[in-house]
DNA sequence: TAAATAGTGTCTATTAGACAGTATTAT
DNA sequence: ATAATACTGTCTAATAGACACTATTTA
């Protein structure tokens, strides 16, 4: 077995070729990505449309956007998300973070696949501006949503969900869906979108004022009732993470 | 772009080919597991030594468990992973996670690569047993290890520890590293080995106690001091995550 | 003035941290 | 008895949850 771990060896390779034998086949390798944003007070996730095209898996089904490594292109994995998301929506710097990978020989019927998936936050502001024209929002019902998707990625995308439910409940990533400038109480009802349930308004305020975060600049929002301080994240915010969860144990 | 979204499309197949086109340059693709164990009081890891034949990269370094996919083999990315780490210590049911995934144009000097990372927690009692010849425990220093790892292997390890010791703070992965039979004071001691910080042992009890986790069995562990009870891990055991990290913020 | 939302304060519950004190064994 | 380690209890600190209360605007 000697050469034959690490990347050493290689595989399905079991007559002749022994050496160096890069000769076997390859799976496919994709890169999918989840965006979400905060539309219409309710958790968005942007799918495209497949095409129809002849051999294409999943014809005019919706699903995640992405597609295969070009490995002319694409320098590395994260790379390649961010320049697929770019491609749909315009934005190129926001909130990516890696959020696994799914390999099987059965999940795209061209052949042994893998894809890497990622999961972004992009502000409000930002998901309208620049969406490519088969790209599209939908609201999450609960872990899922309406339209049947292609492949895995109902389940990448409840993977998805789950996570960023999850660390929402100890870090300030919904930071990252809000606009240049908002208030407490919106990013307040942010939190609350994601997790779907309300939070405690002064344990809250706490916790968001005394992290390392935001801070509050000279403005405030109008409104028909007191004004709200105006906040912006801080220059190098690096997502925070909390010593405990919002929810105290049942 | 209709048709080239999801996995429907091609890439590099700038070139004819449009449709269905499946005939451009794939990334190579392998499983490579980050294995974990304590052995005399210290957190070790498992690395083999690569082969030297003819194309071999990194020929003669050491290097974490792993290889290509095999698609003849490997019906999807965590099969492979147990295949492997099966194949190195003889474990076949054990705690194993996906770490994440790494992928470039220059992490193997054979082409565009991407790896998919496990990294899986093993007793003590079963690190020894079934070792394959090329295989050897390493003793972690801080975050790394001492040889010079191949590929990006000091990279996906350095995740690896940080990811254990991150959550080893607010879960029960440790409970993964200990034998059949153990006392609380060991499972301490083994949150401490890996955490390298000491412990209250009063909250720590607490905490353990309360936690649907553990269960007293018939049995005391011995010794020149008052005897300790032993614990076993409840039948249906998934890694418990609590509510709070084991040190309140600075 | 009332309505509405922003923001603060007070009290309780939970649990970690510190550490003292008791329990049970071998020698 | 002494040493050694297992285990429990007590007090404090931090912070979430509940909720009442005050503040500041528009209409």
């Amino acid at each position: 077995m000697v050469g034959r771990q690490g990347q050493g060896g290689g595989a399905g390779n079991k007559a002749g070729a022994r050496r160096a034998g890069l000769d076997f086949p390859r799976p496919l390798t994709s890169v999918d990505i989840v965006i979400f944003t905060i539309r219409l007070e309710a958790l968005h996730v942007l799918l495209v449309r497949r095409g129809h095209g002849e051999g294409e898996p999943f014809p005019d089904a919706f699903a995640l956007p992405g597609g295969f490594v070009d490995v002319a292109k694409d320098d590395d994995l994260e790379a390649c998300a961010r320049r697929k998301l770019a491609e749909k929506t315009g934005v190129i710097s926001t909130y990516l973070e890696q959020l696994g990978s799914w390999g099987s020989a059965h999940r795209d019927p061209r052949g042994w696949s893998a894809t890497h998936a990622y999961f972004a936050l992009i502000p409000a502001s930002a998901a309208e501006a620049a969406l490519a024209a088969d790209a599209q929002w939908f609201p999450l019902a609960g872990i899922s949503v309406k339209p049947n998707l292609a492949f895995d990625h109902a389940e990448i995308l409840q993977a998805a969900v789950q996570r960023l439910r999850n660390k929402v409940e100890y870090t300030s990533l919904p930071a990252y869906l809000m606009p240049e400038e908002f208030t407490l109480p919106e990013l307040q009802r942010t939190y609350e979108i994601v997790l779907d349930r309300p939070l405690e308004k002064s344990a809250f305020r706490t916790r968001m004022l005394s992290a390392d975060l935001i801070e509050p600049i000279d403005k405030m929002r109008k409104g028909p009732n007191r004004p709200a301080q105006l906040y912006r994240l801080k220059a190098a915010a690096a997502p925070v993470y909390f010593a405990r969860t919002f929810n105290a144990p049942e």
